[in-house]
DNA sequence: TTAGCTGCAAACGATTTGCAGCAGA
DNA sequence: TCTGCTGCAAATCGTTTGCAGCTAA
């Protein structure tokens, strides 16, 4: 038997490469998604430089391990954010600033609601607004 | 002056062809987002065959309009439906069935909220359920 | 040493665009 | 006729995959 398979059989682990630290670095500091050409270029500002494969075969780690969630604007563009605290956006279509709402108390009674009335159980969804920020009204 | 452009004069008229008034049929008999590809695998049964292409620009003339309505399922492909009374959906993840569902007052109701803590002006929202329908529970 | 990680190039899939011919009005 | 509509092929763009070399443990 491989020691290091004991715990968690299936999974390999995964190893602490300075792309895959710095990522998380990035995530941590700026709370807000990110496609994979922001990351990139956010690596790129701390003189680590990562090709774009990498940046997705990361991100798709972070993902199953439950790290890190996608969010989706409408744009076909894939948004990585860490998955903390489940939150939604508040997008401004005007200079593309992103501010974050917590409505999960209001979004659970709708869920409780449709339980009720669809027998549909609820394991995930998406709610994001989009308009315009303060600034740009 | 173009007497055709008197009114409106920046958008050209729509030509009722055989393509544009089929789609329309698809969209209105079947009240659900569809694919570009399930729209045009609807119009073959009616023995209409249509280019991809064409599909894709009637429906952004649609959209334009406000006729159709984009929705976004999460699997970057765009899905096209009527924009009659603003619903969402409950989509299984496990048969892929859509249901419609109508939660318009607690949407606004959380938007009245967002607007008054955070000035933001909320011009459209993404809100989609996905989970198991009560035949795959 | 040995998996897991990386970059590069090529493949992919949804959507868009250029262009020449077709067809409603 | 005139301008919008159509199909076809090629282009785009975000994302994924195959593969050979690299490297953390």
């Amino acid at each position: 038997m491989n020691p290091h398979s004991a715990e968690t059989s299936e999974k390999p682990q995964a190893r602490d490469t300075r792309a895959r630290l710095t990522l998380l670095e990035v995530l941590k500091a700026d709370r807000r998604p990110l496609t994979e050409l922001e990351l990139r270029a956010a690596l790129a500002k701390r003189h680590i430089r990562v090709n774009k494969t990498t940046i997705y075969r990361q991100l798709a780690q972070f993902k199953e391990q439950g790290q890190v969630r996608t969010v989706d604007f409408g744009d076909r563009k894939q948004r990585f954010e860490l998955n903390v605290d489940h939150h939604h956006h508040l997008v401004c279509t005007s200079c593309q600033s992103v501010d974050e709402i917590h409505v999960a108390d209001d979004v659970s009674q709708m869920e409780r609601k449709i339980r009720k009335d669809k027998k549909f159980k609820i394991l995930d969804h998406s709610l994001e607004f989009f308009g315009l920020c303060q600034n740009c009204q």
